[in-house]
DNA sequence: CGGGATCCGGAGCGATACTG
DNA sequence: CAGTATCGCTCCGGATCCCG
């Protein structure tokens, strides 16, 4: 048994304990025989249909043993079996295995998260770096969020036909305009661009531009938007004070600058 | 760790090994790094895309390491992390525990299939006999397929209207009335009744008939057709000679009896 | 109380095609 | 060779209702 298990055997079985609730099943009834009520106590998050189809098929498999009752009300009881105790010590393994292991797992979930995200920075031309975002005026949604504001209040706003044979260069340059002139960039310049993450809201990531970046072509299909020439992802200046948007239209794509507090002179008149 | 395991730790980890693949992968990289294409072949089933999206799973999870050398054709390898060698000895518990249960195991199903049919035929109002399905002359898949053979050449058909309100009881009194005129029983009340199988053809199976016998509203209900008052069945007598089906059509149930080997005087003139 | 039957959305998974 | 992208289907799994 130190090598690989013989190749039939192994699916068989495992198809039926592959399901979590199985597992979380056998664990529960580890010490004791117990009503089915009690057992969906017990086994916490799982569907009452679940629970009684799972039980089902680990009757059908032999590793629990279920007992009716014919009283009124019904009464019925689940224990293991002796194969069923039997498994379970291992699966009482595999849960020491995951108590054992779990500051390491998630360490590597949050270092191949971030891996991933310098890889996706950078496909659009873009790097990440330490400056952590902070407390800014505008959360990322709020920028996010709705039509874009038309920038009557001190900003200005850059369309693109959609038709363009030259959409991405163009936009390209219409970002880059307007975030030396609304002083996208910080001191080494840093901004900090919108990062839609799977689950939650979006997050603002510390970024600066490197040679050849294509935030509208490359950085579009790769997660700033839904593919190459159609953006949709927006940046704030490291202070806060202006936001750059860019949004893809039914017919246009457009780049927007619009300061964020007291919209007025210093920014528009630069 | 005698007890259950904590509540909150267990589903974390067990989501990611509840598929049967991470465990398949994980017991086949046991001793040795593997490459991509023999990864493959090891794990006898999977499909290309599963096995990349569960490598990057079990990468993610810091169970799995992989090793990508930048040469032309490329070249990647796959290995267990430590935290994933430690798995893996669980892993081969879990295996060893099939090993060594296997036959338990399927004579539960064993058990359990049979007890399942038991409970179906007693709904129906039937008792399983030892008898087993003797080499028929009609195979289950004959007298069941194609549309029912007009019984011209012996044999008899009654039909009944499916608005009859008095629909059940007259298949049924219909059914008995066939069945002893054409000699479906046997010596001790036995037959051959085709029980449709979840996977493959359908099985003959040797029952009698208890005292109030339901064949077409519970037993149709049961397994028997597709529900109380449409049957779609078939029987055989335990020598062969002769077949009743009950099948339900557009408008109306019917029950056939045809004699299956030399149609002619003795059955139909009885 | 302990289920079963049914409906339905979404995740899982496979087949295929394309890419570097 | 080692993937990723897209499509489509199946089955998981939950919600709800019903039954003995």
């Amino acid at each position: 048994m130190t090598g690989r298990s013989p190749k039939p055997l192994a699916p068989a079985v495992l198809t039926g304990l592959a399901s979590r609730w199985a597992l979380l099943i056998v664990d529960a009834l580890a010490e004791e025989t117990l009503r089915y009520t009690r057992l969906h106590g017990r086994v916490d998050g799982i569907s009452h249909q679940m629970l009684a189809r799972t039980l089902r098929a680990l009757e059908r498999d032999g590793i629990v043993v279920r007992t009716a009752h014919a009283t009124v009300p019904p009464r019925v009881e689940y224990a293991l079996t002796p194969a069923g105790r039997d498994l379970r010590t291992r699966v009482a393994g595999m849960c020491a295995w995951s108590r054992a292991h779990l500051p390491e797992i998630e360490a590597a979930r949050e270092r191949f998260a971030a891996e991933a995200e310098h890889t996706r920075l950078r496909r659009a031309g873009l790097a990440a770096v330490p400056g952590g975002p902070p407390a800014a005026p505008l959360t990322a949604t709020d920028a996010l969020a709705g039509p874009a504001r038309r920038p009557g209040d001190g900003g200005r706003e850059i369309g693109i036909d959609r038709a363009d044979p030259f959409l991405v260069p163009r936009a390209n340059a219409a970002w880059a305009r307007l975030a030396l002139r609304y002083r996208l960039y910080g001191p080494a310049g840093e901004f900090l661009l919108a990062t839609a993450v799977d689950d939650g809201p979006p997050r603002w990531r510390a970024v600066r531009v490197l040679p050849g970046a294509d935030l509208m072509g490359a950085g579009a299909a790769a997660f700033l938007g839904t593919a190459a020439g159609r953006p949709e992802f927006a940046a704030l200046s490291p202070d806060g004070r202006v936001a750059l948007r860019a949004t893809t239209g039914a017919a246009r794509v457009r780049v927007i600058a619009v300061p964020t507090d007291r919209p007025g002179r210093d920014a528009a008149s630069c």
